[in-house]
DNA sequence: GCCAGCCTGTTG
DNA sequence: CAACAGGCTGGC
C-alpha cells in the first residue's frame, strides 16, 4: 500500500512516540516476514532516529549509554503492511506479525505492531548500515524531493530505456524512489503524458515536465498525510486526505477536472492505470 | 522487458 | 465465482 507520502507520513506520526523508547522485548508470531542477519541487538536498545528511503522505513537503535548506533529495524510495507503504536496493551489484531514491546524513562510499557494481512511486507533486523544488504534497497534510484534528482539524471534514465513505457520508467525503483501506482498515474496526468507512451518518444519538454510533475504530486501526498482509498493508515491509525485531490486514480468514469471527458482505467506495464483520453492523448507518430 | 506468483480480502 | 488490489521478485 504505502508509497512515499504514506511512508513518509507514518514516520512522522511515529517519531514523537518512539524516540528514547527501550525495546524490552520482541515477540514473532509470523517468523517468514522477518529478515535477520546476524545476531543484531535489539533488546535493551534504545530508539534514536526515524528514518525513510524510498518505501523503506528504518528505526535506528542505540545502546544502553545512548553513545552509539547498534542496530536498525528497517520495514518495507508492500500492498497491505502497517505499523501500529498502542499506548496500553491490547490482544493483537488478526494478521499482527510481529509486536515490540517498549517502555519509557517510567517503565511504562507501549507496543509497536508490525500487521500484514497479505504477508508481502517484510521486517529487517540489521547490523548498522545493513540496509544495503537488501538487494532492492541497494539499487535505490534518487529520492524525487532530494537534490541529486537532476534532469541530467532523469534524461539519462530515459534514453536507457527508449522502448519501455512511461508508466514502467516511474514506477522503477531504480530511476526514482518511492513512486507507486497512485502518484505516478498522477504525475503522468499533470504532465499531460499517456502511460503507454514510449519513454524514447518523450521530448526534452515532457520529460522536464514530468519530472516537475512527480516532484508536485509527491510533495502534494506528504501535504496532505498520504492517500486513503481503502486502509491506509499511520502509526496511529489516522487516514490521509489526498484521496480528495487525486484527478484519475480510482476515478474511472469520472468526469476529467480539466476537461470534462470521462477518466479511462486500462492496464499497462501489468498495473490498472487511470488516465484522461483528452489531456494524455497517445501520440500517434512517437508512440 | 514482461508477467506469474506471492497472500488474503473485497467487489462485481 | 472470477477478477482485482497501493509492490516487488524471479524465471523466462
Amino acid at each position: 500500500m504505502p508509497e512515499l507520502p504514506e511512508v513518509e507520513t507514518i514516520r512522522k506520526s511515529l517519531s514523537p512516540l518512539l524516540l528514547g523508547l527501550r525495546v524490552e522485548k520482541l515477540e514473532v508470531f509470523c517468523p517468514d516476514v522477518v529478515i535477520q542477519y546476524g545476531d543484531v541487538p535489539i533488546v535493551n536498545s534504545i530508539i534514536s532516529a526515524l528514518r525513510r528511503r524510498g518505501k523503506y522505513l528504518m528505526i535506528d537503535l542505540m545502546d544502553e549509554s545512548r553513545s552509539g548506533h547498534v542496530a536498525t529495524i528497517m520495514v518495507h510495507f508492500r500492498m497491505t503492511g502497517k505499523l501500529l503504536y498502542k499506548d496500553h496493551y491490547e490482544e493483537p489484531a488478526k494478521h499482527t506479525h510481529l509486536r515490540f514491546h517498549l517502555s519509557d524513562m517510567q517503565g511504562t510499557v507501549k507496543y509497536l505492531d508490525f500487521n500484514d494481512v497479505r504477508r508481502f511486507g517484510k521486517l529487517w533486523l540489521l547490523p548498522p548500515g545493513g540496509e544495503s544488504m537488501d538487494p532492492g534497497f541497494s539499487r535505490l534510484g534518487p529520492e524525487p524531493l532530494g537534490k541529486d534528482w537532476t534532469a541530467e539524471d532523469f534524461l539519462a534514465q530515459i534514453k536507457r530505456r527508449p522502448q519501455s513505457t512511461v508508466k514502467s520508467l516511474l514506477l522503477n525503483q531504480e530511476v526514482v524512489a518511492g513512486v507507486g501506482n497512485i502518484y505516478c498515474d498522477e504525475a503522468l496526468f499533470r504532465a499531460g503524458i499517456h502511460p503507454a507512451r514510449r519513454n524514447g518518444s518523450l521530448s526534452k519538454e515532457e520529460a522536464l515536465s514530468l519530472q516537475a510533475a512527480v516532484r508536485e504530486v509527491i510533495a502534494a501526498g506528504i501535504g496532505h498525510q498520504g492517500t486513503s482509498f481503502s486502509d491506509y493508515v499511520d502509526g496511529l491509525g489516522n487516514r490521509g486526505h489526498f484521496q480528495l485531490q487525486l484527478k484519475v486514480f480510482q476515478q474511472e468514469g469520472k468526469p476529467c477536472s480539466v476537461c470534462g471527458s470521462a477518466i479511462e482505467k486500462i492496464r499497462v506495464a501489468g498495473r490498472g492505470t487511470h488516465y484522461c483520453p483528452q489531456c494524455q492523448p497517445v501520440d500517434i507518430d512517437k508512440a
